[in-house]
DNA sequence: CGGGCATTTGAATAGACTCAAATCCGGTGG
DNA sequence: CCACCGGATTTGAGTCTATTCAAATGCCCG
């Protein structure tokens, strides 16, 4: 589920990206209407991005961990349609789009990848809309933490121990659901001893229950060590 | 909310883009597990992509319409995630691959107008998570006859008058609800006058009202011709 | 004309939400 | 160092929306 760029391209975009920027805690990186002129990676720390609707209502639209790129809101007019800050302290890189088409002429090979990160974004958004459309709150939470927990480890740090930067208000507003559900269902998730809390730091014991309710929004009776037959 | 492909780059494409190939009903462009080597644009007719998720579930990710670009689903690890299948007899255009790579070297801003489109996208996604996730049955329905109207439109048909080659259990399954809840609300906004149903052709009469719904939920009293203030 | 899918309608259920309030926590100023 | 404040989190109770289950009706296609 991850959106990282792989191994030897990062080495070759990191010739064109601008070096580290540093991007204190609650900082915006850009906000909506801003114009649309380049990408960026996160070196370090934890961002968030959202939306604001016509109605007035915020949309947390995703959390962005080190190596995962952010900014494709919308290239589309030029102009960003997403709200993008820091909530951790942190730093970042960039890369023009203008070198991306000067790039292009160069390395045709540079853009594919490229291309091949942004599928990957789509790809990662329908995994998304099939979480918000199809699944019960216990499974949402599930997967939401299983997705946190895997990137983290992606990103260098400890699988099953996660800390996040965000409140419960904002996982829930991803989620698509009330905070009191979040709180809930993780109370029961510690007490059927699944993980354990400590404000905000969890450490998932027992990842294959959490696993079973991510995928069946229940914990399955004993999993045989085959996939098939429906 | 359109995705399509903008005016002259249309051209720039259509000259190294395959000629139109026809696609019966029901016949499928590709499917999940399908090699990943070229893009698809719909030149006539409706398709509907969907997924298989790991526990059997089916998920219709999309309608296609003609002019709208197709299978950007999986890019990343060069095989499709999706089925990508025909509603209607039709016709699409493709773009392999490795076209684009070659044409990059040779035109960078037709690979950054690519580029827009992917992006749209991404931002098209977003509106949908936004929709799924925090909306409630009458919102939902109401945003995806609008879309559905604003695309027909774009594609040359009528503005109001929408015609569907889907049942509703695709829209229903597509929305993330029951069909019979689909059902319900239509006859609803029926009763209400806003629109007419005739088999799966819709007629929107009173698009101000469905507006109206599709943005807050219910109809809102007299509409100012003020967008402004909180 | 019949069969099977698609759609509609009805009734009961359930899951998640809203409202309300208590508790916990980190940070602040005295 | 300690009491206090405001935001964050948890807990409880009642409500409501959309679902599920069941069944009737309609319609296309052979």
């Amino acid at each position: 589920m991850a959106h990282t760029l792989e191994d030897n391209s990062l080495h070759a975009f990191s010739a064109l990206v601008n070096h580290a920027r540093p991007v204190k805690r609650k900082q915006a990186l850009f906000r909506a209407g801003d114009r649309f002129d380049r990408l960026y990676f996160v070196r370090a720390g934890l961002f968030k991005s959202y939306r604001l609707h016509e109605d007035g209502a915020l949309h947390v639209t995703g959390f962005h961990l080190p190596g995962e790129m952010m900014g494709l809101d919308n290239m589309n007019n030029g102009v960003h349609s997403e709200y993008l800050e820091a909530l951790d302290t942190g730093s970042v890189c960039e890369l023009p789009l203008a070198a991306i088409e000067k790039l292009a002429r160069v390395d045709g090979a540079l853009v594919m990848q490229l291309m091949r990160t942004v599928s990957a974004e789509v790809s990662r958004e329908k995994d998304m809309m099939y979480l918000l459309g199809k699944m019960g709150a216990k499974q949402k939470l599930a997967n939401f933490l299983i997705d946190l927990s895997d990137r983290s480890y992606t990103s260098g740090l400890h699988r099953n121990k996660i800390h996040f930067g965000m409140t419960r208000a904002d996982i829930a507003n991803h989620l698509g659901m009330a905070v009191e559900t979040i709180s809930r269902i993780l109370q029961g998730l510690r007490d059927q001893g699944i993980l354990t809390i400590n404000h905000r730091d969890i450490e998932l014991t027992h990842r294959d229950l959490l696993e079973s309710i991510a995928k069946h929004g229940s914990i399955m009776p004993i999993p045989h060590r085959d996939r098939a037959s429906a």
